[in-house]
This record gives C-alpha cells, structure tokens and sequence, in this order.
DNA sequence: CCAGCGATATTTGTATACAATATCGCTGTT
DNA sequence: AACAGCGATATTGTATACAAATATCGCTGG
C-alpha cells in the first residue's frame, strides 16, 4: 500500500473515528475519492481494508456504511483485546533486550512527568502510552499478533477512557507500567500477562463507566 | 469482493498452499492475473488480503513474495487460534441455541461415525471436522472473532495433523468435541474453554510431531 | 576480470474508461 | 389513488492505459 492508498486509508478511517462519518452513513467511492484528492483504485484498497477491520459494513447489495459498534462490540474488542495484548506482553517478557527494556523505561518516565502533576498532560499521556504499548507489541516478535492488535486499538476510544480517568487514576496506569516493565525485566511471562489484563480491563471499565447507553 | 476477486483470491490461494507457489517465490500480478483468467485489479484486491492475513509478504521495494513460515510462527499460530477459539468456545457456551446444540450433535455423530471403525473415514473426518467448529465460531455471535479465526485455520495444517492422527486420536477427537456440546448445553463457559484449549493444543503436539525439522 | 554506470525491461501504483447491476422516480393503466 | 413496469441515474466491478519506481543486463573504463 503506497502513498495515495494510504492517505485514503488514514483519511477515511479518520473520517469514521471522528464521526464525521456517523455509524450507519453511506460511504461511496467516487465522494471519498474527492475528499481525498485521489482516483478511486486507491480509495477502493482503503475501503477493502477498512472492510477486513470491521470499521465498515456491506449493506444490501454490495453498497458500504459505516459500521456501528454496539455496547457489545465494543466490551468484545476490550475483551480480546485484553487476551491478545496480555499474550503480547507475555511473548515480550521473555524475548525483550536490554536496548528496548531502556526504551520502555524512557517511554514510562515521559508518562509518569506527564501525569505527576495536579494538572495532567494528557495529550501527552496519549501519545506515550500508544508508543508504550507498541513498543511491547513490538518486542513480542509476532506479526500476527501485531497486526490483530493494530485493528482492535482506537485511539478515540482511548481517549474517551483517558479523559474519564483522574490524575490518581493516570498515575495507577502509569505505575502499572512500571511493574509490567519489571516483569519483563524479570522475565516473568505470567507476571507480564497479569499485570496486562487488569490494566485493559480496568481500562474497559473506566470506559464502560464514561459510556452512555 | 464479488466474482473475479474472490476467484483470484480462491486462486491465489490455493497455489500458495498446495506449495505450486513455494515460500519465497515471487508473485507477480500481471502472471497471476493471466492465470486465473482476470485483469490485473482483481488480483491487486486479492493479494491485499492475502497480505493482510500474512499469506504473502513484501520484499525489499514492493514485489511480493510467498511468506514463509517458520517452526515458531506455525507455534504461534496454533497458540493463538488456540486463545480465540477456546474464547469462542467460552462464548458460544454462553449464547448457543437449542438447534444450534442439535446441529452440533449431527455433525459430530456424523465424525464419530467416520472414525468409529478400524478404517477411519479421514476425508469426512476433515469436512465434518471444519463445519464443526465453524458452528461453535458462527454460535460466538462474534464478527470479529470469527474474522481473526478464519485467518488462522489453514486446512493443509489441519490435514497433516489428521493425517498423523491413528484411530485412537480420531476417536478422542470426536469424543472432545462431545464434552464440548456437553459444555454448551449446561451453559458452561469455563468448562468449554477448557475443553477446547485442550482440543487445539493436542492438535499442535500431533503436528508439531509430524513436522520435520 | 571486476566495478560502476546507464539504457532497457519489468513491475507496481494510479487514473480512467467501460460494463454490469442495483436504485429510484416516473408514467400509464386499472 | 395504487401499483406495475420501465427508464434514467447512481454505484460498484473489471479492464486497460499510462506513469513512476525498481531491477536487470550489458557496456565501458580501469
């Protein structure tokens, strides 16, 4: 996937994750070609994977919406991917180097400035956790995991959860990332799948709580 | 994806699992649209999925390549489909209908009947087997879940794996999938995540054994 | 004989044209 | 007024043409 497709593909997906292109809206080739300033062929590639990631949906004959994720849906992305991030985590544990461990104790150091304060930076936070956790993914050394993860993470969804969260609660993550740092540090798989599953599911469920409906 | 897709897709496929593609061989699109009787942009929609679900990879500078993969990635593979499907398991115990739990019985009197005698029925086996769990996937009510799993079930493994199975294996098998339906039918999700954890990690110890190298 | 370089050829990426199909509204009939 | 049938329109699917990128191979100079 190269430039146009994947422009289209950012440009598109941002799109559904903004709402500007609200749950159940149609989504036609030639209009998001124009948005997008490109042909067709490279909106249709963005679309087949938007497709495959379950962010649209092909109505009655052959036309794509915009997919609507119910209460449901939602509690199963958390769910799996707390297993699968758990399992990444456990993978990273045992086959992490000194390098990355140094990476990832920088990344946490970032995280923990940034929400030590009684005013948190949260954009910040974001940006450090998304690295954060990519970086684990990363060190699990799995393709396949990373990409079933690369589709279940968003990034408005967690921004919903980080803005529901407190400077306490920012404080606890970050902290758990320090303990996940040293399960990893003492390659204690279990340990490192713990400690990542409650920190999803705590996640999920400050979520929940910030939820309507 | 309508027609020519998905016959290229079928196609494509097909050729990198029966090993007419090897691991490592190029994969051009001009000569897998002559092939398989299309243009070249079906193709283009097929070899992106292909992609996606890690058949193919990317080479130095664009040109795709037959994935290869290795002892760990199968491993991996196995674990993972082993996690989903064990989740699935957990959640079709959960949500499965009465004639859903009928259907289910059907089939595996169907496989219990094909590897009951001395001789066992392995083709059947093999279809019986896949409708099987597609079932117990499709009862999970999960469109992603099923997604994640249908990327991960390759028939030739399952093959190779029913292929080393003897009567004996077969007829556990069959037997495993009984307490699964058992499982389901008193709404047990532990107990069906157990089973089936149980079922699929057998079946990469049989064909971990039956791999060379 | 080998390294570096440039022309050629191959291959992918993008745009566009055309075909097939579905959707919607209109008209005419009952 | 309601509905069937039909035609216009919109949208997707496929093929092809062209542009850009990249590899291949032969040439030249050392």
């Amino acid at each position: 996937m190269s430039n146009a497709s994947q422009r289209a593909y950012a440009e598109i997906r941002s799109l559904i994750l903004s709402g500007d292109a609200p749950p159940g809206s149609p989504l036609t080739e030639e209009a998001l070609a124009d948005i997008c300033g490109v042909s067709r062929t490279p909106v249709r590639e963005a679309l087949r994977r938007l497709e495959a990631e379950l962010y649209v949906v092909r109505s009655d004959s052959q036309r794509l919406l915009v997919a609507d994720w119910s209460r449901d849906d939602l509690g199963e992305m958390f769910t799996l991917r707390a297993m699968l991030e758990a399992h990444a985590a456990a993978r990273a544990a045992l086959r992490i180097d000194a390098g990355t461990l140094v990476d990832l104790r920088a990344c946490n150091a970032r995280i923990t400035a940034a929400v030590g304060q009684a005013e948190p930076d949260v954009a910040t936070f974001l940006v450090e956790n998304r690295r954060f956790h990519e970086i684990i993914t990363s060190a699990a050394a799995s393709p396949r995991l990373a990409a079933m993860l690369a589709a279940l993470v968003e990034q408005p969804v967690v921004r919903r959860t980080a803005a529901r969260y407190g400077q306490a609660e920012l404080a606890r993550s970050a902290h758990e990332h320090g303990e996940l740092i040293q399960a990893c540090a003492a390659r204690d798989a279990d340990w490192a799948r713990a400690v990542m599953t409650g920190h999803i599911r705590r996640a999920f469920h400050a979520f929940s709580a910030a939820t309507p409906g």
